[in-house]
DNA sequence: CCTACTGTTACGGC
DNA sequence: AGCCGTAACAGTAG
């Protein structure tokens, strides 16, 4: 389920798993899954490598080896990544186990199959994956009411598509989305542009602040991890609207309505969130 | 049996 | 060219 949360918790869970580690083996079941390079170049790249830290970058993860290497890897829809002892009962899916120096494995389990490996030598310029396509981080500083309003304000479009369009502000997902429109008041299906200067300031910094709060609800000790399988995401008993259709608006106590935008499942309170777009 | 699905990309039609 | 909607990816869940 990963959006921009779930990817931070799955970095802050397993980055100091793994850091100081280096990779004794590579079992690659589904070879489909590395984008870049091949199988084999991917193998030998990797192989006796150390892992010196991780990264996030919207919903990528990023691992930095030791001769300045680096792993990029999207989860998509049902990616996931666990670190286990190598007696733990493996996940069905997993098409990708990194032995490592420990006795342990890092585990990439995908049940759809659409999540990607990437990995770009030492200078190696990514034209691959589409970290290079994004939009700003949502917890960057240039993250201004007058930014949403430059990028998004100009056309049509309505501003849930706005706020998933990755080029824009990376890491915004569907669930978030519908999150951030109902805590500001804003009706999903709204056109951008008739949103005036005072929303998108309020959008500004409603942004960061609604995924930090997620981030933050969703936090977990390795150990429970592991016994989870990183499928836990502590946070979804705070989700106000998504989720939530028919059920009462957590401000109003109005119905909650679902209708399709950008063709994706949107919930908002018509109550709270004007119905703008006429 | 049928529908929907938290992500992204490709493609056809305007 | 931009914009929009849809299908595709593949599997599970309800």
């Amino acid at each position: 389920m990963p959006e921009l949360p779930e990817v931070e918790t799955v970095k802050r869970v397993i980055e100091p798993q793994i850091r100081g580690r280096s990779i004794t083996g590579l079992m690659i079941r589904r070879p489909e899954i590395i984008a870049h390079p091949g199988e084999g170049g991917f193998r030998k790249s990797l192989m006796g490598r150390t892992i010196c830290g991780m990264g996030r970058r919207g919903k990528f993860l990023m691992a930095f080896l030791d001769n300045g290497s680096r792993i990029i890897l999207h989860l998509r829809m049902t990616g996931g990544l666990l670190l286990a002892p190598l007696d733990f009962p493996e996940e069905k899916h997993t098409h990708l186990v990194f032995r490592l120096d420990n006795a342990k494995e890092l585990r990439f389990s995908d049940t759809r199959r659409f999540g990607r490996f990437w990995l770009l030598r030492k200078d190696e310029a990514d034209t691959y994956s589409g970290i290079s396509k994004l939009g700003i981080e949502p917890f960057d500083p240039a993250l201004t009411g007058a930014f949403l309003q430059e990028h998004m304000g100009k056309r049509k479009r309505a501003v849930k598509d706005c706020l998933l369009d990755q080029s824009i502000v990376a890491g915004i997902g569907n669930i978030y989305s519908d999150e951030i429109l109902f805590t500001v008041g804003i009706y999903p299906a709204c056109p951008a542009n008739r949103l005036a200067g005072k929303d998108w300031e309020r959008l500004a910094g409603i942004i960061p602040q609604r995924l930090s709060f997620f981030i933050e609800k969703n936090e977990i000790a390795p150990e429970e991890y592991l016994q989870t399988k990183g499928k836990d995401y502590r946070n979804t008993p705070f989700l106000q609207v998504y989720g939530h259709a028919g059920e009462s608006c957590p401000k109003c106590g109005r119905t909650l309505c679902r209708i399709v935008v950008s063709g994706r499942s949107s919930v908002y309170c018509p109550g709270c969130q004007g119905e703008t777009a006429g």
